[in-house]
DNA sequence: TTGTACGCGTTATCAT
DNA sequence: ATGATAACGCGTACAA
């Protein structure tokens, strides 16, 4: 079809050896025979053919990231990032899409991702089977998981702990006391698990703050705006006597107890659902219900929500660094780089004092 | 390294030829060695070395993606929605960002995409150079763009004249005749470009509803959430005599002449920082001023946004649709596929007697 | 139904 | 500084 090697070598009138190296610029080639070979290859339209370079050298160029999904906030941003660097540094990203269904899924961890057509691997997830793990730990090339804490190997990502406690001491120190929590369900066989580290943090954040836990004022459900909106709503209905303004009976343990004054969500897409399920429900923001998120989603701002920042277009940067210096032969050592997080505070979280008095 | 297909055909006892034909499900081949293969293949860890089988057949089974960026609502969702289909067809998806710098875009157009690194390509684009057109145009593969009308070939989008026709009635049909519009600049270098198709088509719809735009009213920045926020401070300080809740002086043309009483926003984001600024500016929406987006980004509803909707998971699952169909071998006609839009009214837009009288 | 052998377009090795 | 040639790993006539 398009022009090869060879023709490119006939029309200069060297080996194709020689237009191999020209064009790759290696030193041992006279200024003479490259600019022939170039002007040669640039009026025959060449380009390498990737494939058969890749054949030969053993390497391809290309970056796989696998992804949950392409079209969330916070993945779409680490990609973003991470290309960034990949892109200047000659690389091109193949995406694979684990997209929802478990058939999908296995096809990436099994075939996909081992078909040769990658030189490294950027993994972004919220959560890892073991067995998935375990297909990573003996992938022959380098990779780097982005977005929660991997132990078994180089991973990057915030403190969710640390996250949490930022959001929960801003409400205590706010006077808040029923704080309730809405999160991503916790898959048992996944001992990987950003929904997880999140829902205990929110445990631990409280216990430290001196606060209780009402289950009847904590729900789960997916990462996703109607996922929050979901999980609130249960909330507000479990525990609440009706949509009022939250004039509960008190602080103790139990269903039926009132509603919380605040809520916080494990990310800002459920923080968002929150927010219209408040609203629906005839609740004020804050002035009814305070409402904290973690990531601050470019959307943040618009919504006035208050949320713990952190900052995926680093994180992707980060990891995509670190793949390319182990592509240039640095062993890194498996381990956690804490990327930071920062309270941003807005206006979906009030005083206790001026609303609930 | 790992296993090739010779290491199989040792271990199953037959040849390479064999072995090719079984791994593919040819009819060629007998039950009995078939299952010998797969076995020997399975045991091997054997996966095929997708460059070794493109230069041979080729295919490469993957298809290009050119998009402007990929932390943008619209661009991911498209993504998201091709993805699936391809995914399932069994192509791999390579990214090509254009990331903002003319370097790179040009390193895209006249090299990336013709590495024969891909079977054919889905160009997600908000505007084209002439040379960009060319290029498209000479690809040796199946090309599809999305996000716009390119008549130089296929393409997959809203009409945005229709989109636009749609928010400026439902705004006149409030009552409101001080309507701004806050849009994209245009690049004068491209012929193809969705800023200037919104651009116009406003203008048109302005006319058409028998109004007239007054161009203190009007600002241009880019479709992002600072771009629409720096836009919306542009047109309250140019066309108010200050912050006020728009008492303005009459209806004429000419700067200083009041703020207006709505505005139409190009898209969702450039809408989300209208909102931030109004409020800055001490405006409320709607009482003081009405906001009108297109998109229906995922964010809109717990904004309350009223906007004319899209469906770019949709268009991305069209264009990837057209993509295999010429793939497999049909040869499409060039021509522009039009997808629905749909006004979805929320709260941000109000009756202008209610507020404004 | 199966095996042999060549070609795909590069790069790398070894000469020259 | 340059050329000839053998890999790289697979698909596919063609032959058996």
């Amino acid at each position: 079809m398009s022009a090869s090697i060879h023709d490119v070598a006939r029309v200069s009138g060297v080996s194709t050896a020689t237009v191999s190296r020209a064009l790759r610029g290696l030193p041992t080639v006279s200024e003479l025979t490259r600019q022939k070979v170039l002007r040669a290859a640039d009026s025959l339209g060449y380009v390498i053919s990737s494939n058969a370079s890749s054949l030969s050298t053993g390497r391809t160029n290309a970056i796989g990231v696998v992804v949950p999904a392409i079209n969330k906030w916070f993945y779409s941003s680490v990609l973003e990032g991470a290309d960034q660097i990949l892109r200047n540094a000659g690389y091109d990203l193949i995406v694979y899409n684990l997209g929802g269904s478990e058939e999908n899924r296995q096809r990436v961890f099994n075939r996909a991702m081992l078909r040769e057509r990658i030189d490294a691997v950027l993994i972004l997830c919220r959560a890892l089977l073991e067995v998935e793990q375990a297909v990573i730990a003996d992938l022959h090339y380098p990779s780097v998981v982005v977005g929660g804490r991997f132990d078994g190997g180089i991973s990057v990502s915030i403190d969710d702990g640390d996250a949490c406690g930022k959001a929960i001491d801003y409400l205590a120190a706010l006077g808040h006391r029923r704080i309730g929590f809405i999160g991503g369900q916790t898959d048992d066989s996944s001992s990987f698990s950003v929904s997880r580290a999140r829902n205990e943090a929110f445990g631990a954040a409280m216990a430290e703050a001196g606060l209780e836990v009402d289950q009847a004022h904590v729900a789960y459900s997916d990462f996703t705006i109607a996922g929050g909106a979901r999980a609130t709503e249960q909330i507000l209905s479990d525990a609440g006597t009706g949509a009022g303004s939250g004039t509960g009976t008190g602080t103790g343990a139990g269903p039926g107890t009132g509603l919380p004054s605040a809520i916080f969500a494990a990310c800002d897409e459920m923080a968002f659902g929150a927010i219209s399920a408040a609203r629906r429900n005839g609740l004020r923001v804050p002035e009814d219900l305070s409402i904290v998120g973690i990531d601050n989603h470019e959307a943040a701002e618009a919504l006035g929500l208050t949320t713990v920042a952190q900052d995926p277009l680093g994180q992707g940067a980060a990891a995509a660094r670190i793949l390319l210096d182990a592509l240039r032969g640095s062993e890194p050592k498996p381990g956690w780089i804490v990327t930071p997080s920062e309270l941003v505070v807005r206006r979906s979280a009030a005083p206790m004092s001026l609303t609930h008095s």
